[in-house]
DNA sequence: TAATTATGAAACCTTTTGGTTTTATTTTTA
DNA sequence: TAAAAATAAAACCAAAAGGTTTCATAATTA
């Protein structure tokens, strides 16, 4: 795995051992021994899809003493999640203008908890 | 391609190739040919990637005429947003349960789903 | 300090992916 | 009906993906 190429993120999640990799990490802070421990292929292996999720940028491994802990960044997920908001309308023609909606002033808020706590009426 | 094995969605839209097949779909069914004029690659090539996204479900092919119809299945990408949900409370700490409350309640109404915990891939 | 533990790195292997070119087959249409 | 158009199918190819084993290195601990 010559690691030379970026890799994108909707190919990180494509593979079921990264899925299971970042399921594991959700839970909580892990090194790779601790990981590799849940699956069947060696840990070498492991390493490679770890390297693979830190080049999309969805972990990040902090050394410890002789320890690698990796932890999980989903922020790229984020990129997966508006790409698939275009197709949500396709399949839902039910709640999507309210969770349209929802997800807009989410944004809003964002951007307006900084400087306004009160609805402007 | 062997088209042995069944394909996944997660795989099906790792190839930025078939992400830009199925928003071209999503604007309008075409057969191979006007889908194969979007790209540098030979309409053989497409006709791959257009059968990876069939093996997944994400489209179907009618045959009229002379011509292979495409159409746009979006349905499977479900599997993708339920998966992203889970994430997505780690990245959105605000509007996190309003939006589970909404999508639990779409789930309902569109089936029996029970609220999930942990992704199942 | 010597053995153990945890990881990193290199070399290698097989299958899959993404692409090509070539050769049919089936409908239209001139 | 012969030519053109649209697609399908087969054979082939290089590179990437996913794995292995083997060897090396850095911290711990007995």
């Amino acid at each position: 795995m010559p690691e030379t190429a970026r890799h994108d993120v909707f190919q990180a999640i494509a593979d079921p051992t990264r899925r299971k990799l970042l399921q594991l990490l959700s839970e909580k802070e892990m090194p790779i021994g601790a990981l590799a421990a849940h699956f069947p292929i060696s840990r070498t292996a492991v390493a490679k899809h770890l390297a693979i999720l830190s080049d999309a940028s969805l972990i990040s491994g902090k050394k410890t003493g002789r320890e690698k802990i990796y932890v999980l960044h989903p922020e790229p997920l984020r990129e997966v999640k508006e790409w698939l908001d275009y197709y949500e309308r396709f399949w839902d023609n039910k709640l999507s203008m309210l969770k349209h909606l929802v997800e807009s002033g989410e944004e809003q808020s964002l951007k307006e908890t900084e400087t306004r706590k009160k609805p402007n009426h």
